[in-house]
DNA sequence: ATCTATTGTGCGACTAAGTCGCAATTAAGT
DNA sequence: ACTTAATTGCGACTTAGTCGCACAATAGAT
């Protein structure tokens, strides 16, 4: 796992510095995605610092990002890229496996997300 | 046009005010989920006179909203509520309306947001 | 038509997520 | 070890959205 994350640095021309180790450790372990106050609460990480790393990992199609309902930004893994539903109400964000592939003509489509209301609120 | 919105209001047991008629009907006549500034730029109104009532409409059904990839929030009204494709590259946001429905067991699903690269951006 | 209770509006101050410039630090190749 | 370019952390800043409050407008009663 630590040596997983300074090849992925390698394959990517990025440095291997301790901020980003840490904050894909987070990632990688999370099996939901997480904004920065989730990543704050466990690690000591500048607010910029995060920003601009994940603005990178975004870039370099490790990271998929979205915004909430909270008014946040959420960011996962890219690998085994699936669905999310938020609750409008609750604003909980659940990981979905089980939906159908979605093709839309023209359009590439890199991630889905179904907004409602969740089991709990309903 | 202007009667249906008062009928809107009375059956919500709104008042009618001139900012909500001016409001709903930038909603009714776009063809596009529109952002404040969107309604900013063709009439004179308050945020939070914006805000306060946007969020009304959302509590009583008539309008939809969502966050896009511009950090910004979209409504739109929610007769012939469907899918939308936002942008991750030029934040552009499209209606959608060749997609079949989704269904999705235990959760109440109000909208769909596909996003990715648009036509233009790839 | 006027009066009154209640709701809505506009303003300015505020909050909070996210960005930016800059000086200090650190990674990595020689 | 040395050098250079990338990265970090800090504080200032930006901007979407919220809040409290004084004033204005609505809707119903008289
Ligand atoms: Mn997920
Ligand atoms: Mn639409
Ligand atoms: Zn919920
Ligand atoms: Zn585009």
């Amino acid at each position: 796992m630590f040596m997983d994350i300074k090849n992925i640095m390698k394959n990517k021309n990025m440095r291997f510095t301790v901020a980003r180790t840490e904050l894909l450790e987070i990632l990688i372990k999370e099996s939901k995605p997480v904004c920065y106050e989730d990543v704050k609460h466990r690690i000591n990480m500048d607010k910029a610092t995060f920003y601009r790393n994940i603005a990178k990992f975004v870039d370099e199609d490790i990271v998929n990002s979205f915004e909430s309902s909270d008014k946040k930004s959420y960011f996962e893994m890219k690998v085994d890229s699936h669905p999310h539903f938020i609750c409008n109400y609750c604003h909980s964000i659940k990981c979905i496996d089980n939906l159908g592939s979605v093709v839309l003509e023209g359009y590439e489509v890199e991630s889905i997300i179904l907004k409602g209301k969740c089991t709990l609120c309903r």
